[in-house]
DNA sequence: CTGAAAGCGCTTACAG
DNA sequence: CTGAAAGCGCTTACAG
């Protein structure tokens, strides 16, 4: 059995095909009769528009492609901030009528058929997720010029409009906080330094070290578990004698705790633990983790608003969320 | 600037629109030079088929829906599940030159959507992710009459292939390592009743106690973190001196594990605490979790596979994935 | 092997 | 307000 058709329904109703496809795209030019006999017709039949169709005439296809960077495989993780960003933003979208393409662009390889399937005109909007900042996917596709967002600022010089937290303010209070506890050797774990937000917060943990006279102490990781539990090692080798640290993310914060209940020193007594994002892993772990709170998943739909509106002709300024320090007990 | 058509690549290679479809989508019976002619044209002009007009005639998208149940705001959690599942299928989707749009189904009204959508011929497969009982989503689905799949056995009576894990035989291979412990008071937690990967691992639970005589003593939680809590504090309620908990999920057992470490009963000592999943969460709890290897990658992988087969007109078996138990600290 | 033509199912000026 | 007609950009029998 077919699908019927705009054209089925036009002769069930005894109407032209305009007046159906008027009345189903909700044109206020329609008589309430036709519109009666259309959407009766409508009903019977079960008709819904082929979106192929109306798509190759309006030149609109209703959806947005929400691009999230994947690492190479192997690198496998069950990152809370995919399933939050992705879950907040497709709730955004998807109110807005608009369809959600997922791709993961990882591999050489995913970048061409990223590449492809924008410049194909697949889409009407891209939202980018997590992007590094060497990577040229969003160059190239900013040339496509097709309204396009990013979730967090972009570390390339290309103008795309983004909603970010507040990753200086944030890493701030979470340094200050260490200092009013008095601790004297404030090391810090940082993200990926090709990430704007894991710079941000190692820029503010400098700054406001720096006016202290202390010195920084700085290992790197990766924004993933297994990475935060190296780095606290590194940091212990370090300066055995630290008494605190500040992990950019959550995720290196559960990991660097491992690591001091390994070495045997406690938390927060020894060494105070400051995390950031306030994934709700952070309420689980023992002790339960101090941290900041910037919403990934509002931040996501503040992303997803903002490409909903370029849609409409809107402005593109950026939106910058507040973060907040949580204080529980690693610190 | 207006994107090239296959009419303007035809006529940059003084060749038909046939000829220049034919090249496109790699068809045998092109002359080499005038594949060499529409090739040139294609790169110079640099043409990119139109999907909506490809699809409007072939009545093919290239796109698969995922449909993630979604629970009502509020409810929102990082779910390591949600990013494992939709990440491994997309991969395997995508490597296969489909599409992945991703669908919430949590509200009546996105319910609705789903269908509309669906019915609307914007995807060639359907493939459902965690779905419960309950939901009268996929019968709906089942009789528009598309090619879907299923992660996870469904618990209704649609005929809908799976992919699924061994959840029985995990379950009692958790339990029995409870029993060659020696544990005496071995309770569960069970997930949400209505999904069909709780029901199994309650059976495998209640059947490998009964030969030893032992009683079952049951709570039962959601698969969320905070179930997990709650649910262990009403088992300490139920039987104070019970010595083991198998939580039907990582996330729950780590819930039950902050109950235990609040009540003051050491883990293993006192009460012995068995998860499932295997997510890399458990690795980092304390102690660490001895839990049930499931890989919901390959098991999403797998359900993925499963529907491109079917699209090809392939064989609809079910596939069972092996359970494993993986010992760590917690029992 | 190649090309002219029909047709996929819509929307949208344009007349009336 | 309504309808006939053109056209969106492809693919695919059908002749030659």
């Amino acid at each position: 059995m077919k699908r019927p058709t705009l054209e089925a329904v036009a002769a069930r109703a005894g109407v032209s095909k305009s007046s159906v496809s008027r009345v189903v795209n909700g044109q206020a030019t329609v008589t309430p009769e036709i519109r009666e006999l259309v959407m009766r017709a409508v009903k019977e039949l079960g008709y819904v528009p082929n979106p192929a169709a109306r798509s190759l005439v309006t030149q609109r296809t209703d959806a947005i492609a929400v691009i999230v960077s994947d690492p190479p495989a192997g690198l496998v993780s069950d990152d809370p901030m995919f399933s939050m960003v992705v879950r907040a933003a497709s709730r955004e979208l998807e109110a807005a009528g608009k369809q959600v393409v997922l791709m993961l662009a990882g591999s050489p390889e995913s970048h061409r058929r990223v590449e492809r399937f924008v410049s194909a005109g697949h889409v009407d909007g891209v939202m980018l997720v997590s992007m590094h900042g060497a990577d040229p996917l969003p160059a190239v596709l900013a040339r496509l010029d097709l309204p396009m967002v990013s979730h967090g600022r972009l570390g390339v010089p290309v103008d795309v409009p983004y909603a970010d937290n507040d990753n200086l303010g944030g890493a701030a209070q979470a340094v200050r906080h260490l200092l009013e506890q008095g601790r004297r050797r404030i090391a810090t774990i940082a993200g990926p330094l090709d990430m704007t937000a894991s710079q941000d917060r190692l820029t503010a943990y400098r700054e406001t070290l720096r006016d202290t006279g202390r010195r920084s102490i700085v290992a790197i990781g990766d924004f993933t578990r297994i990475s935060g539990v190296e780095a606290m090692r590194q940091l212990l080798q370090d300066d055995p004698a630290l008494d605190a640290v500040f992990a950019a993310n959550d995720l290196m914060a559960i990991g660097a705790l491992r690591t001091l209940r390994e070495a045997g020193r406690r938390v927060p007594d020894d060494v105070a633990v400051v995390g950031y994002d306030d994934i709700e892993a952070s309420l689980y772990s023992d002790p339960p983790l101090t941290t900041v709170r910037s919403p990934m998943g509002d931040q996501a739909a503040a992303t997803a608003r903002l490409l909903l509106g370029l849609l409409e002709g809107g402005p593109a300024e950026p939106v910058i969320l507040p973060a907040e320090l949580v204080v529980r007990e690693s610190a």
